[in-house]
DNA sequence: AATGAATGAGGTTTCATTCAT
DNA sequence: TATGAATGAAACCTCATTCAT
């Protein structure tokens, strides 16, 4: 029995690895870098080894993707069940949830981004698009319920609580994808001064008085 | 003279056949499926020959880019001269104009988008870093100019301009962004909805009473 | 030695499954679809475990065609141990064998034809080669027997044995071939009015009146 | 003019030199020892530059066979043209042509016989395996007006046509099968003798005196 | 100036076989 | 004895780029 499990969180293990690697490379290097062969060179293990534990390449990424969103899922989940206690700070609650994982999980935001806006997404197979798919649905339902709940209590200007809940994040969506496209051309970002202002702007135009 | 002169031209008239191709690709079938082969074929010219109008297939995309960002540059242009007479609307006039580039050249932006926060960006020759980069740069600082009137002139909070400017420029991406992702897993859209509430959300925020 | 022996039938019985679901794998998915993978699922025993009871794949495809050559082996034999009996339709009951043979194995049949043309052969160790030889020689030297004995006896016209032998033999593996190719291609094929025909053709031809 | 002529001249001799190859290597290693790097190296040119002549592997032998079949379909017209001055010796005419084809063109006889049978045929793209279909037919629907011609004329017995048409056809089949078979086990082949008495008794089971 | 032809470098995947447990 | 895990070797195919004409 001790066996097996070991053997099991050993696999586990090196699936972990595996994903890491691939998402360290797409970090360092870009997606059309990650490579069969690199992903094998990082976890010290031959080519043929990583199709025992994944099906074929996009399988590692994408587990990569939904595995870590979860703990995305998980700190608005915690925001939501805390709603009533934290009404009053309720929209920087949300932004500092948003921070936290883009900075816990910088290499897993912007892959998820990558993937959800690249064409790569069509040539996957049925699974795992719907593996994707499915974990983004997660993010989107989530955000919409804390809203909404900011909406009908009255903490919230009135509005369409889904519509709201897009602008609010593709706020948090423009300014890390303008920090990322800095990084690219290695320009000077200004990625705190941007979020801490969009914040303020934000609770101007939406926080009720 | 006449000769060299025409010859010039026709030159010009290659090199953009050739962009427009690329761009044309990258809309239809996403940016992997950009080969020389298909846009030799576009152009009517052989793969070889289009070695002498570019150096490599980056100079390809990288120029395409910048060539069409300049209609950008020139609704922005157009909107700083103008500043003093539509200084009462300056912020919606701002965010038409993003409007205005996004639904007339939706590929251009969502290429020019994609392009600048691939990693093709990373290897390239510093030469083509540096053209995309000065095209980006305009951009930048004509939103920054147009901001920092409205903080100056007192109609806009009182706050770092340039990060104003980031801030708004941010919330449209973002909006874009989201707006893409949905095609792509073919989720149903609300970007008029979510890009109307920005902007009144945005005006809450930024404008002064 | 009651343990002894149980481990060696164990082992047997072992073998012949493995070399049962190599056959059946042929039959179903074709040759190229045989894997160890494949018939170690099958026999319920794992990839290993496959080259405890055989030196390598080939060996277990060899062992499969030779072991189940032996039907054919005893049709034969039985005819030519009653072959002054059968004296007046020897060249029909050898026929008759034939059919036989293929009717109820056909896939044994196609399998070990096809085995035996197939470039597999080439790269085999010396000893396999030996093993495949040897159980074919058993089959052309009855044959050849019973051949000689219409020949020798005034049944047959005269002749080299030998070579009426092959004639016959060959008639016969033309048939099947054929039959064969065009279940593949999904024509229709004709193969009992063919093998009547060619019967009563060799009767025409072979049997003196 | 000179110029692309002599190109497509270029191209269809490496064309018909990749093909060799191919048939060379099926003839020394067999089937699945065929691979683009070989052949590539008896052609003298880089594996990428095959795949300007052919679409893929498969292109490769199939093209080689059905070109070819062209020959021995070449063979048979030319008996069924002449058979009313020929009509004495029919049998022998039309054996004569399988073992023209058979002598000069041994491995395209070979890789013909291994393709149809092999469930190779089945993974081939659609138009591939109408190819070698149509190609197939054609020889067949020729033996079959020789033969039906041999019976209306009274020159072979009262019988279905076509059936004794696949008789004599596999009559030889078989004897090829057989001969390949002993080459393969490096047995001794008897392959002229068999073929002449087959020749014989087919004469005497056939031809009406 | 224009291009057909050629290719090197690289990527993904499969599978028989070995080995440590 | 039995097996999960690991891997080397190969095979097919694609594409940006160069070169001879």
């Amino acid at each position: 029995m001790g066996i097996i499990e070991r053997r099991k969180r050993e696999k586990d293990l090196r699936r972990e690895l595996a994903m890491d690697a691939a998402m360290a490379i797409y970090k360092e290097e870009g997606y059309h870098a990650i490579t069969m062969e690199k992903i094998a060179e990082r976890c010290e293990v031959s080519r043929a080894s990583l199709y025992l534990y994944f099906k074929n390449k996009d399988e590692i990424l994408i587990n990569a993707i939904v595995d870590q969103t979860e703990y995305f899922t998980d700190l608005l989940q915690d925001l939501y069940e805390n709603r009533e206690r934290l009404k009053d700070n309720l929209l920087k609650e949300l932004w500092l949830r948003f921070i936290d994982f883009y900075e816990n999980e910088p290499e897993t935001f912007n892959a998820s981004l990558y993937f959800q806006n690249s064409e790569m997404i069509f040539n996957l197979p049925e699974d795992l698009r719907k593996s994707i798919n499915e974990s983004g649905s997660k993010v989107v339902s989530l955000q919409h319920k804390i809203i909404e709940y900011g909406v009908k209590s009255g903490l919230f200007i009135e509005c369409n609580p889904m519509t709201l809940s897009e602008v609010i994040w593709t706020s948090f969506l423009g300014i890390i994808q303008l920090e990322k496209s800095k990084q690219v051309l290695s320009r000077k970002g200004h990625y705190k001064a941007t979020r801490d202002l969009a914040l303020e702007v934000l609770s101007r135009g939406v926080v009720k008085k």
